[in-house]
DNA sequence: TAGATTGTTAATCGATTAACAATC
DNA sequence: TAGATTGTTAATCGATTAACAATC
């Protein structure tokens, strides 16, 4: 535990580590109480030898983890890999930005479950500080210093318009902010202690569009269909505020 | 143009495609005209020769883009990374689970604007099937196949709890879908001719996590911050349904 | 002990980037 | 032409994975 390992760990171990402890968490809740990595392979897909390499980069700090002929006890390796992860004791997060992106996260239930709490909601828009926000209400992004100086959170959400993204990413560095997931699409520029992470739904669906193959499916125009939804209706209140997450 | 490149691209030289399709489409906006890698790497952060590279695995079926000692044609270019990535023409998208995120989804702007056109929303909660949810009208998820013989979409975004996930997924399938973005923390158990991306806020925020120093930041505890937001209130309804993307 | 599965090494695979001849 | 910047090669760097001795 002590400090960061010196070894660098490779960024795709971290986001693995992220699914394993998902996966644990899961396999926990259904009583298991011993797995493989053969079996974590089979039920994630990521190799065994893989996964068993990703655990070995914090053997030095953190001990070894395994029994050879046995496996993995859940419940110590999730124990770990939240220490690992630094999600072991709570995390706090502010989110910037109170559009619909903002509020399906701060309505996700999952975070709570991996400790990272989320303290505190801020916007720019008069019309929406003072407001509520699921339990929380929408202070003034102009407050944010002042407000972080009692959270002491250091990750902030930056969930605005790209317009405003690098203006609010130097307020939160000026706040004590030290990570940011940015969902704005352009290059934040940041000290070097600041770590970013860029999240761009844009960039996923290209993605996925590259690799459909090159013919047309049979597409009748969308005037000619006789669906319901594609007459602009444009009610937008109607169809939010229920339940965290969807449920089809 | 004639079908897919047989040289097997690499995915992060494709997600590089769509950041370089992003910026391409600020610079024409700008009225800029010509663009050299140089200077995106210093907009955009990602390194020259990365740059001049991605864009080499496409010259056998586009051609060559710059021209020597000029640079490149932002608009030309931003035309043909368009055509790579498949969004030259309309690609429509279906999203299942009309939650929070799926809200969001439904209200950003950022995917008309790249020819991704989300043309209908499912859900399997009959308090919400039937009710319009920005200009889209909520089916059930049970007429997903149905609906989607007219609409001919191939890509999917699946914004459903975990524990529904697969079920979807299979009906995703046999719908004629060939493209997923799971925004659910599991494996999804597709075909192979249909292709998954992941996203996960979690995964995201614990590789945030991770790179923070150990030291504990001042916190107070929370229920000794006199700030606004902390008594549980509750009031969803009245934080969502304005503008799309927030404005902070 | 015999069987299973770990931790670790070494081989493979793939992606990044520096350097430069070609060319506008 | 001289200057700039491309497309491409080759070197470097890093991540994945197969194989296996160690060990429970």
């Amino acid at each position: 535990m002590t400090a960061s390992n010196n070894a660098k760990v490779p960024v795709p171990t971290l986001e693995r580590l992220a699914t394993y402890l998902r996966f644990l968490i899961d396999l926990d809740q259904s009583n298991i109480e011993t797995i493989s990595s053969a079996e974590v392979e089979r039920q994630t897909g990521i190799n065994a030898a893989q996964f068993r390499k990703d655990l070995s980069y914090f053997f030095a700090s953190f001990g070894e983890f395994g029994k050879p002929g046995v496996g993995y006890n859940v419940k110590d390796l999730q124990n770990r890999i939240a220490r690992i992860l630094k999600i072991d004791n709570e995390q706090r997060v502010v989110l910037v930005g109170a559009g619909n992106l903002g509020s399906a996260l701060v309505g996700y239930p999952g975070l709570k479950e991996h400790r990272l709490n989320l303290v505190a909601v801020f916007d720019n828009n008069y019309g929406k500080i003072g407001r509520p926000l699921w339990n929380l209400e929408i202070q003034d992004v102009m407050r944010l210093k002042e407000a972080n100086q009692r959270l002491g959170a250091r990750i902030a959400i930056l969930a605005v318009p790209a317009i405003a993204a690098q203006q609010v990413t130097d307020l939160l560095v000026d706040a004590g902010i030290h990570a940011i997931l940015n969902f704005a699409p352009l290059m934040l520029r940041v000290p070097s202690h600041v770590f970013v992470r860029n999240v761009s739904f844009l960039q996923e669906l290209a993605v996925l569009s590259y690799h459909l193959s090159a013919e047309e499916p049979s597409q009748l125009p969308l005037d000619q269909i006789p669906l319901p939804g594609l007459e602009p209706v444009i009610d937008a209140e109607s169809a939010v505020g229920d339940t965290p997450a969807a449920d089809a």
